[in-house]
DNA sequence: TAGATTGTTAATCGATTAACAATC
DNA sequence: TAGATTGTTAATCGATTAACAATC
């Protein structure tokens, strides 16, 4: 599982990181199957995309392949697993115990991907002493200490847009170095803090401009075509 | 309102899509707040952006501004609004009422975004008849009859992985031409289809990754060597 | 050996960034 | 007028796609 990519970790192109889980899940489902060996042409196939693209991101990982045969199907994952940092556990915390944020503990998948979200805060009394998926609701107050204690590293955010400001510079003084944004809201981070944004508005946006491309929507916005309402 | 854009609709990047809903919800703010006028470069620098993306994006609405002014506040509101389509409402339908489920029907905002949830479908007899936030959860086999009654284009599917595809199928056959995913799987549809995936894992894999790099663990995950970044 | 697939290098494509003229 | 900002064109950058040699 040693590789010459130690130094390969830069110029990693964010949409690789991104097609990489795609493969990952793919590869997992085939693991069940029994199948041994696997091909970049395999999956490209399997998932509709292009091989060389395929080949490109996986080559990321590290992993050499061998020619007319592929990769042993159980080291490719291993090898994913472990670029992404999947087996490495890390842990979290929440802020915001909403219907997202609460949804957001049940996950329990996240554990097997390397996310532990350890502890959930509010600042809403009727939150806080709540059982959620087996985490108490803690004051809001009370998550510096926490994330100084337990090491944590990563925020996840699930409050309201109002909220979110204030409770990222809370979590980045208290020295969390990665926020995972679900609130509807630009946040600003130090430089040394990495940011990742989930907004729904982002792909509303996309999905709504191109749904209405495609059905040939004028965007005069003057007279709409279909009966619903306007 | 009008403009010279109907058939600039095509070739708009991904990218200024996604950044759109950013000045969106800037510009409202300052709306609160009475602003009149703003330029580019106002916006960019309260967001901390590139001034010329941000015109660049601009742009792309069609709206034309005046030189050593910028652009009429509340009308670039609804320029970007008319852009995006999100004065003009679109109902959709949601599969899988579990907790995701439940959040995405809790969501006023969407219906201030064109994005209306009108109705939710499940397999699980435990879920079906419950109401959520107004709506009672149906048996997913009403779902293309619904669906072709209400002239409904948008499905939104927050069911599990497993069950993703044939509920995507269902949807597709049933006259739906946009899929919003959020479950975490890899669906395939038909050309004619848009898909906009909400794929937590893909972010999971960039923030892992990107935390990572950043802490100086090596790939090679046999020992953990951050000790506060390199 | 023959041939499919890897690994790598080159070409294309598109988005971002920079430069600059037009204009209020 | 002077100067900031728009609108537009050009240059840069990076990712995707194509081409091809190496190899099992």
């Amino acid at each position: 599982m040693r590789g010459p990519n130690s130094n390969l970790r830069r110029d990693v192109p964010e949409a690789s990181l991104r097609r990489l889980p795609i493969y990952y899940r793919s590869l997992q489902e085939m693991l069940l199957s029994g199948v041994a060996q696997v091909s970049c042409a395999d999956l490209a196939r399997i998932l509709g995309l292009d091989p060389t693209q395929v080949r490109k991101d996986i080559e990321m990982t590290g992993i050499v392949g061998k020619p007319r045969v592929g990769y042993p199907l159980g080291d490719l994952v291993r090898w994913i697993e472990n670029f992404l940092g999947w087996n490495r556990p890390k842990t979290a915390v929440l802020a915001g115990a909403g219907s997202l944020g609460s949804a957001l503990l049940g996950y329990e998948k996240f554990r097997s991907h390397g996310m532990l979200i350890i502890a959930a805060f509010d600042i809403d009394p009727d939150k806080i002493g709540q059982r959620i998926h087996g985490r108490e609701v803690q004051p809001l107050m009370f998550l510096p200490d926490f994330v100084r204690q337990a090491h944590t590293l990563v925020g996840v955010i699930a409050t309201s847009a109002a909220a979110a400001q204030s409770v990222t510079d809370l979590m980045v003084s208290a020295g969390i170095r990665a926020i995972w944004n679900f609130a509807p809201a630009h946040i600003q981070v130090p430089e040394r803090v990495i940011l990742q944004n989930e907004d729904l508005y982002h792909s509303l946006a996309s999905l709504s401009f191109k749904l209405e491309s495609k059905m040939g929507v004028t965007p005069t916005g003057n007279g709409i075509s279909y009966a619903e309402d306007n």
